[in-house]
DNA sequence: TGAATTTAA
């Protein structure tokens, strides 16, 4: 293969799991129940007898459906795993990519009677994926989705109460689970993909162990859980759940070849361009390449390279369509991947991470790995988030070997030695202890987990990390300290109810006093999607001319309110949305949001009104003189003395949803009040620190306040990249921010000082 | 003064 890149012979693996084993010696679990021995896909050998299914009347599936299921390697154990699964407070279930776990064990529980007092649930990490099994699983019972089988994710709910097996995601069962910690509608909760390790899915197991546990002491409805992963590291699984035994199926994947190179590679992109040059000029070219990078510029670049050198390739040579892949790139953009190149022409798709596990493309022959990922760390002695180049490990490794083998045998290049690989971590290290964790925390409080930083956590972040997120949610009046036991704020409750980040959650309670809850609504709803602005790099001046006409010289939230209006005036129009460089998925789903934030400002305050007068607390927004139109939420009524509000309030009301048309400065007012402590202030020398810790800070490029000075700002996000830059930045009085916060600046503020 | 991985509620 590539002489630069100098590979040795190939190694063979099946890819999945991991790195190939003998039947007898792995996985390395404790209690290791083999439930499907070597050779399943292969057809020679033994075939054993096919077992038949729990009733045989209970059969109604057209024959082909029914043998398409009996043809997956999971179903010649699925006598076995029943008995094990019926008799299994928890397991772990490790199976390959390929097994048929996820679509068929829920049928099998269902169709051996297990769980059926109740509902039993398979999460997800992804909306996508919980979707489109849902589909799957209601096909193969030949049911109507939404009846039997069902799906739950966030803007939509295809489940009724004929619903037996729900699939969901983790951040969906999660959020059930602040108004039902014990998860009473659910007999059975399979936890899928368990190996990614989400923040959600983590905080679940932690959840699901704990409602098991409470509801066996309260002689309840039994909760099973089943904890299914598609790697070897299932040690952690089985022991968390008090030595749960691990059931092992095999899965059906092709072998491919791996190669490693001799020496290690200093330029990785270099090495990248080397291998698919090489492939290109000896492979048939109705194969695929799928090559991993680590960021949108670096794609662009390398795509651009790519096509360059195509055009001048000797003849004879095959065509090359070159594709981008990132989560930026416009929908459209990322379908072509899936379409097949033309004839005579290679497909060459230069992809981040998200084709490792959210994007799954047919038809990948070779696979290019560098080994690098951006990802995001975290630094708990200064509290900053830092995104930056590293290495990838074992398990991601695997995982992008695997995207070679899915439909047919295939290769996998991997730009390091193998001695580089060996050194790699093992495990990819989970996103609870890489992030920060003020929605967890108020998530874990919402549920009434007795002590957070005690939580039974399968890997626990550090106390110093969870003890920044409690000091977060003081600041932001969500926290009281009672007797040392922390509690919610009834301000902390409503919070908790807001799909969003505490802080902003905050910002939208407030924006009441400030007459501006439309324009909040409609900011908070921009700030917690990815990005509406699309920003080619290659078009950067059409860019900028087309972007002025939006901008606000008092920063990023106010342009993007701009943005925001300009698109609803043209009624949501998408060509409008292409023109003006604004990414019209992203911008949808800003509208879905902000309906859905929009009723839950009306439901908080119900809540809030069915809580005894006495812990209720002060009402956070009054009613003064209201300028702009109130709106009334669903026509809800509140029996006067039932909550303590101020005299002024009338008795009939709810949270008021005024606008405050023009006045952007009330808007930039409630910014500057919820989001103190995320300030900074001009320096003497022209630079920015922040106001809390005098972390040097810098203006983000793409904020439009890039070129100005402004003495004082809020910003929404801090990220170490090549510095530390501020994104979404508002101007600010530093007056407001000691009016909102005396406390907290006091001494702090340069303004305040002199 | 110069640039963002990814997912989810």
């Amino acid at each position: 293969m590539p002489e630069e890149a100098g590979f040795p012979p190939a190694k063979r693996f099946r890819p999945g799991a991991g790195p190939p084993r003998r039947a007898g010696s792995c996985p390395p679990g404790r209690r290791v129940v083999m439930l499907l021995a070597a050779g399943g896909g292969g057809g020679g050998g033994g075939r054993r007898q096919q077992p038949p299914l729990a009733q045989p009347s209970a059969s109604p599936y057209p024959e082909a459906v029914e043998l398409q299921r009996r043809s997956l390697p999971i179903f010649q154990a699925r006598g076995q795993l029943l008995a094990q699964l019926r008799n299994l407070d928890s397991a772990v279930l490790l199976g390959e990519t390929g097994s048929g776990k996820t679509t068929q064990i829920p049928q099998y529980l269902y169709e051996g009677g297990i769980g059926r007092q109740a509902v039993i649930a398979v999460t997800q990490p992804r909306r996508v994926a919980a979707i489109s099994l849902a589909t799957r699983v209601s096909d193969e019972k030949r049911t109507e989705l939404g009846k039997l089988v069902g799906y739950t994710v966030r803007f939509d709910d295809v489940t009724s109460e004929d619903t037996k097996i729900k699939f969901l995601t983790d951040g969906m069962l999660l959020r059930e689970a602040i108004s039902d910690s014990l998860l009473r509608k659910y007999s059975c909760v399979i936890l899928d993909e368990a190996h990614e390790r989400t923040i959600h899915t983590d905080v679940l197991f932690g959840v699901v162990k704990a409602a098991q546990k409470r509801r066996k002491e309260l002689g309840k409805l039994p909760l099973k859980v089943i904890v299914m992963s598609a790697t070897m590291d299932v040690d952690l699984f089985s022991q968390y759940f008090s030595g749960a035994p691990v059931l092992y199926l095999e899965g059906r994947q092709h072998p491919i070849q791996i190669f490693y190179t001799k020496q290690p590679q200093h330029d990785y992109l270099h090495a990248a361009l080397v291998s698919v040059f090489q492939i290109h000029q000896e492979a048939p070219c109705s194969q695929d390449i799928l090559v991993f990078l680590t960021g949108q510029e670096e794609i662009e670049a390398m795509s651009k390279t790519c096509r360059d050198i195509a055009k001048h390739l000797p003849d004879g040579c095959p065509s090359m369509l070159v594709l981008p892949l990132y989560a930026s790139l416009p929908y459209a953009q990322q379908l072509r991947v899936f379409q097949g190149a033309p004839k005579g022409c290679r497909k060459v798709i230069i992809s981040t991470n998200i084709a490792e596990t959210s994007i799954t493309i047919t038809g990948i022959k070779y696979v290019v790995d560098t080994g690098m990922v951006k990802a995001k760390k975290y630094n708990p002695d200064s509290g900053l988030e830092v995104l930056a180049v590293q290495r990838v490990s074992k398990t991601q490794a695997w995982q992008r070997t695997g995207r070679a083998g899915r439909e047919d045998s295939g290769v996998c290049y991997r730009l390091y030695t193998e001695d580089e690989f060996e050194k790699f971590e093992k495990m990819t290290v989970p996103e609870i202890q890489r992030c920060n964790l003020t929605s967890v925390t108020l998530q874990l409080l919402a549920m009434k987990v007795p002590d957070v930083l005690t939580f039974d956590f399968m890997s626990k972040p550090s106390p110093d990390h969870i003890q920044a997120a409690i000091a977060q949610l003081e600041l932001l009046g969500a926290l009281e300290n009672k007797d040392g036991q922390l509690t919610l704020t009834p301000i902390g409750r409503k919070m908790a109810a807001f799909p969003l980040e505490p802080k902003f959650a905050k910002t939208i309670l407030l924006s009441p006093k400030f007459h501006c809850t439309e324009e909040i609504l409609t900011i908070i709803s921009l700030l917690s999607v990815d990005s509406v602005l699309y920003n080619p790099p290659s078009r950067r001046d059409e860019v900028q001319a087309v972007r002025k006409k939006f901008i606000s010289s008092e920063g990023d939230h106010i342009t993007l309110l701009n943005i925001y209006r300009a698109f609803k005036n043209t009624g949501r129009n998408k060509d409008w949305c292409k023109e003006n460089f604004v990414n019209s998925k992203n911008m949808m789903l800003v509208a879905e949001v902000r309906s859905q934030l929009r009723d839950i400002c009306f439901k908080a305050w119900q809540a809030a009104a069915r809580v005894p007068a006495s812990t209720a607390g002060p009402v956070p927004w009054t009613a003064r003189g209201a300028r702009g139109s109130i709106a009334t939420g669903g026509g809800t009524v509140l029996t006067s003395g039932v909550f303590s509000v101020s005299r002024f309030l009338p008795n009939q009301m709810s949270m008021p949803i005024l606008s405050s048309r023009g006045d952007t400065e009330s808007v930039r007012r409630c910014l500057a009040h919820s989001l103190f402590v995320s300030t900074a202030e001009l320096q003497p020398d022209g630079s920015y620190a922040t106001t809390d810790t005098h972390q040097p800070v810098a203006i983000h490029p793409s904020s439009v306040l890039f070129h100005c000075k402004p003495a004082c700002v809020v910003y929404t996000e801090l990220l170490f990249t090549n510095k530390c830059y501020m994104r979404d930045l508002c101007v600010v009085d530093a007056e407001w921010l000691y009016e909102a916060a005396p406390d907290f600046f006091r001494r702090k503020l340069r303004a305040s000082r002199n």
